[in-house]
DNA sequence: GACAGTTCAGTGATAAAGTCACACTGTCCT
DNA sequence: AGGACAGTGTGACTTTATCACTGAACTGTC
């Protein structure tokens, strides 16, 4: 348990601390670690399992930001815990999870005493801030029917997604999935099912 | 000088460090401070001026992901520093700006014993993802007949800019900019002219 | 002031993507 | 078997992106 690679290398008084106060949490799939407007109780550092962050933008469209998995650090909730602003995403459990919550109080010990941990925690916004980076420019410059292939491309074949939840993946609408995809199957490169699709070939 | 709001609170030593050992540095509108793939010497603290952050596709089109003003701080080069990698995104001096270069050394003293530049550090990080999520939801989801319009309204009436810079800022191309204004122009809601937009009314 | 070179803006044609409306089709449940 | 419903297909239309080109406005030089 606690097997973080951020925790490793601390200090003895802090690693029992730690100890005592991260409690564990086990989260099955489609639960919701926090939506938008919700306040942050404590850092979350993924152990196993994936989640995905989303935002709903004004318009009732949501779009993909990133996806957390083992090892990773919920970077979100570290600007809500120093600012105290609530989140503008939410978070969705998609493989059973499990995470260890770093209350505040030591949050800041480990920040004022462990130069690894700062690091960790510093590596992590910046990665952070280039997926967004990198997203933008996806969005606003790349074609879809581009990113849908590369999407399909990075998973193995018989992909169990649908139309819809997939434009959300790619931040556009589902009618346009539908018919890129179809145009896909036309071209002989993908076959289609209810809630499937299998890569062929390739 | 150094008058940056997250140098005010700091223990004897390190303001006598930081005064010592941190360069400030002007900036002429126009100077690029930094480009994509360069490295980072330091961390820079904003004192006066403004300095845009864009990024620049593998299509050649280029977005601006945001400003930084007054009191601001360079959050994308403590990912620069931290991780070691280029930076991703270019910056561009706007107005005339000063700059406070802190180095690596004093950037990690500054980490470790200050509670309140670890603040601000992480305040400055939570700032930045925000204004990329949203950035992110309006350049997937809004309208750009919208965004324009928004932009317009968010400054004083006559605009020096080019419809190509104009397109720049809202992450579309400089056509689409020429003819949204266009019709604008034939409501009555705007004035253009060679690298100029008036508003009308309003 | 005339000219050339350059930057900026306007626009038609066409393609890609988003929106709206609605029909159709598997799946599940009773 | 027969709904109910989530998921998918598609036509019609709008908005945005891209390409290609024209012309207008500014700059500097002679």
């Amino acid at each position: 348990m606690l097997d973080h690679s951020i925790l490793e290398t601390l200090p003895e008084e802090l690693q029992k601390e730690a100890l005592e106060t991260i409690r564990v949490m086990r989260f099955p799939p489609g639960r919701v670690l926090f939506q938008a407007g919700e306040h942050c109780q404590g850092l979350p550092l993924m152990l196993s399992g994936a989640v995905k962050v989303q935002m709903t933008g004004v318009s009732g469209n949501s779009i993909v930001l990133y996806r957390m998995g083992a090892d990773d650090i919920c970077t979100l909730s570290i600007g809500c815990l120093m600012t105290g602003y609530g989140y503008r995403a939410e978070a969705v459990v998609e493989e059973e999870s499990e995470a260890a919550m770093v209350p505040r109080g030591l949050f800041d010990r480990l920040m004022d005493q462990s130069a690894a941990f700062r690091l960790g925690i510093m590596e992590s916004y910046g990665r952070r801030l280039d997926d967004l980076m990198l997203l933008v420019e996806e969005v606003a410059f790349r074609r879809m029917d581009e990113r849908l292939e590369e999407w399909l491309q990075a998973r193995r074949s018989p992909i169990r997604i649908t139309h819809q939840e997939l434009a959300v993946e790619l931040g556009t609408a589902r009618e346009v999935v539908s018919r890129l995809l179809k145009e896909l199957e036309r071209k002989g490169r993908v076959r289609l099912a209810r809630g499937k699709i299998e890569l062929v070939g390739s």
